[in-house]
DNA sequence: AAAGCGTGGCG
DNA sequence: TCGCCAAGCTT
């Protein structure tokens, strides 16, 4: 096997590239405290999804330091369904380590922002190119798939040797080319033309030398393994009300998906089909919430939520508890309109929308 | 090192 | 409908 022309490579990317054929707000940005911004939202995000995310956070947040100074629970509303939320608390860690033990300037290299918290090899490559001009090439989604179809590389890409294997090979693409026009070149071409699924093959200015193509094998690579089936779980809320209108709500704070997300009292059981008197004998069943002083209004149709590695069935169960008195540690009791105030899983505000329509609550 | 973490769009 | 996957990181 021929050994793969690497600077040929490089030279018909940064050929090809134009700037102006996927326009987005940061692009030639050199502002560290933007690159870094837009780099943390496009983590395994699409640009249409986290573009108003990066317009929200630039306007309430003009400087890493506006940030830093920020409360946790307003960033985390910020960051409202956007998902993996772990992205919005550490960017608030991030912030305030910038700005207390940097002075209030990021790192200028590679290994300096590695040490960001949310930062990994990816991030910061991106960064210390575009905003340093470090010479330093990302690997991300769209680079495993160009090179492992360009050089027709069956190396799976979801293992720690694959991993390497790629840097090496994108550190050879990448050789003396301006690694700032190297990395946008190289993503733009994944989205636009070596896309997943529907690649441009007839017009790409890489098809004479994609081994790939040649073999007829681009639908084949890259190479990852077979991803685990779906965890089922089913969540019934239940959303209390006192004579008031008031709800009561508390924060996620275990080692679980939405943590630092608020949410109505929860109840996971094995199944979704429960009537409220099922609910109440179940071991999780609270013991500050007396069964008796309940009074059952009725329930949600079912919501089957989707994340990447779990279904969740979810139900709203609503009841009356007009004595509502004495709240556990943790617990808030907030009026209806108190709710748009908290960072909710994008479940419970689909619920939310839901029975507004409906006039449920 | 593998598993876990959201949401939405697309074929 | 369903699986894949999108500018990955952390533990």
């Amino acid at each position: 096997m021929d050994k793969v022309d690497w600077p040929l490579f490089g030279r018909k990317l940064t050929g090809w590239y134009r700037p102006d054929r996927r326009p987005m707000p940061w692009k030639g940005d050199r502002n560290p405290y933007r690159v870094w911004l837009s780099e943390i939202i496009l983590q395994q995000t699409r640009v249409a999804q986290g573009l108003p995310y990066f317009e929200r956070f630039v306007a309430a947040y003009p400087t890493v330091a506006d940030l830093a100074a920020a409360p946790d629970a307003e960033v985390m509303k910020h960051w409202e369904g956007l998902g993996y939320y772990s992205r919005a608390r550490n960017l608030l860690k991030a912030a305030r380590k910038v700005v207390e033990q940097y002075d209030g300037r990021f790192p200028a290299t590679y290994e300096g922002l590695l040490t960001l918290p949310g930062v990994g090899p990816y991030t910061a490559a991106a960064i210390a190119s575009f905003a340093f001009d470090r010479q330093v090439a990302v690997l991300d989604g769209n680079v495993f798939r160009i090179l492992a179809r360009y050089a027709g590389d069956p190396t799976p890409i979801d293992t720690g040797p694959g991993k390497k294997h790629f840097q090496s090979l994108v550190d050879a693409a990448l050789g003396d080319t301006p690694a700032a026009t190297f990395n946008q070149a190289i993503m733009d071409f994944g989205a636009l033309v070596c896309t997943p699924k529907a690649p441009q093959c007839p017009s790409c200015p890489l098809a004479d030398r994609c081994r790939a193509l040649a073999q007829d094998r681009v639908y084949e690579l890259p190479v990852k393994g077979k991803s685990g089936k779906r965890r089922e779980r089913f969540f019934h809320y239940l959303v209390l009300t006192d004579e008031a209108g008031r709800f009561l709500i508390h924060r996620r704070e275990e080692r679980d998906i939405w943590r630092q997300l608020y949410q109505f009292p929860l109840l996971e059981a094995p199944t979704l089909d429960l009537r409220p008197a099922a609910l109440m004998e179940l071991d999780e069943w609270p013991d500050w919430l007396p069964a008796a002083e309940l009074h059952y209004e009725g329930r949600s149709t079912p919501f089957l939520h989707q994340l990447t590695h779990q279904r969740i069935g979810v139900i709203f169960h609503r009841f009356r508890w007009s004595t509502m008195g004495q709240l556990p540690a943790h617990y808030l009791r907030i009026e209806r309109w108190e709710l748009e105030r908290y960072a909710l899983p994008r479940v419970i505000t689909r619920y939310l929308e839901e029975s507004r329509l409906t006039l449920d609550l």
